[in-house]
DNA sequence: CCTTTACGTCAACCATGTTGACTTAATTTC
DNA sequence: GAAATTAAGTCAACATGGTTGACGTAAAGG
C-alpha cells in the first residue's frame, strides 16, 4: 500500500482543481461584467443592451437572425432591447440589399462611443491580467477558454498564438 | 519609416486580441451556464438557486452575510431564492452556535444530489478543455482568470500550480 | 443601557428572459 | 406563377431574479 497521507487520492485533486476552475469562472465573469453594468445603470441601460452593442459593433451589418444565434435569446426578448436602442438612437437597422427580408444593424456615431466607453472597461482589466501573466499563460488561457466553448462558436477564434 | 503593411500598428493587434478575450469570454460562460441551467429548468429552479446551492456546498456552515458578499446581490434577493430552497429541502438553514444572531446554511442530502448533478456537468466540461489543452495550457488560464478577479477575492484562490 | 449587527420581511418596481399566436414581406421551390 | 419557407416584427401574458426603501426582531458588544 501507497502512503495516503503522503500522495493523496489523484481523483480527489482533480475534484478540487475542476471546482477550483469552476468557482474562478464565477468569479471571473462577475467581476467582469460588473464594470460596464456600473456604467450602463447611469444611462438607464442594462447588459442585455450592451451585449447587443457589443456583437453590432463587432459585426457592422450583422443580421437579426445571426445576433439572435450568438445571443441565444428569443427575438421577442431581442426585439425590446434592440427597439430600445434604436429609438435612443444607439443602433441603426437598414434593409438589406441582396435579401430585402435581412434588416443588417450597424451601431451610429452615439452607439460607437458608447461601445468604446464600455470596451474600455472590460480591455483594461484584461490587458492587466495579460500583462501579469505574460505571454505563455495568454496562450493557456485562450487554449482552455476555446475548448470551453460550444464547438460551434469555436471557429469564431484564431487562437493560434499569432502575434 | 517602417513598412507598414508588413508589421502592422502593434496597438491594433492588442486591440484586437483583448476583444478576442473578451469575446471569449462571453462565448465560454453562455456555454458554461447553459448545460445546468437545462436540469434547472426542469426542476423549476433557475440559475440564482445554483449559484446558492453551490456556494452551500463548498462552503458547508457558510452565513448569509459571507453568501451575499460572495453573489454580490441583496439580501432581499437571496431572501426569495434561499427561502424557495430552504422550503424544498435542499438546504437547512440553523441558528449558529458561537453568535446566535447568524444562520449556518449547509445541504440537504436532497441538496448534496443536485449540487453533484449540476457540477458535474460543468467539471466534464472543464475536464475536457483542460484534456485538450495541457497542464502548461492550465496554468496560464488559472493565472490570467485570477487576474480577471477583483483583487478583494483573489486569496480564495491558490494557482500556484500545485499537483 | 444603548448601539450595532445579522437576519428576515413586506411592498413596489424593473430588466430580461420565456411561450404562443399571428402578421407582413420577400425569397425560394416546385 | 402558386405555394411554401424564411426573416422579421408584434401583441400579450407570464416567470425569474434583480433593485430600493422601510421596518422588525433578536443577539452581541460597547
Amino acid at each position: 500500500m501507497v502512503d495516503v497521507k503522503g500522495m493523496p487520492n489523484p481523483l480527489f485533486l482533480r475534484e478540487e482543481e475542476l471546482r477550483q476552475a469552476i468557482e474562478m469562472m464565477f468569479f471571473a465573469y462577475r467581476d467582469f461584467t460588473g464594470g460596464p453594468d456600473e456604467v450602463l445603470a447611469e444611462i438607464g441601460l442594462g447588459r442585455a443592451h450592451h451585449r447587443v452593442i457589443y456583437f453590432v459593433g463587432r459585426h457592422p451589418g450583422i443580421t437579426v437572425s445571426e445576433l439572435l444565434a450568438i445571443l441565444q435569446i428569443t427575438k421577442q426578448s431581442l426585439s425590446r432591447v434592440l427597439g430600445h436602442l434604436v429609438e435612443e438612437a444607439y443602433i441603426v437597422s437598414r434593409t438589406g440589399e441582396v435579401d430585402r427580408r435581412q434588416r443588417k444593424l450597424e451601431l451610429t456615431p452615439k452607439g460607437v462611443e458608447l461601445e468604446k466607453r464600455l470596451t474600455a472597461i472590460q480591455r483594461d482589466r484584461i490587458a492587466h491580467a495579460y500583462r501579469n501573466a505574460g505571454a505563455e499563460a495568454v496562450r493557456g488561457f485562450k487554449q482552455v477558454l476555446h475548448g470551453v466553448i460550444d464547438a460551434k462558436d469555436r471557429r469564431r477564434f484564431d487562437i493560434s498564438g499569432g502575434s
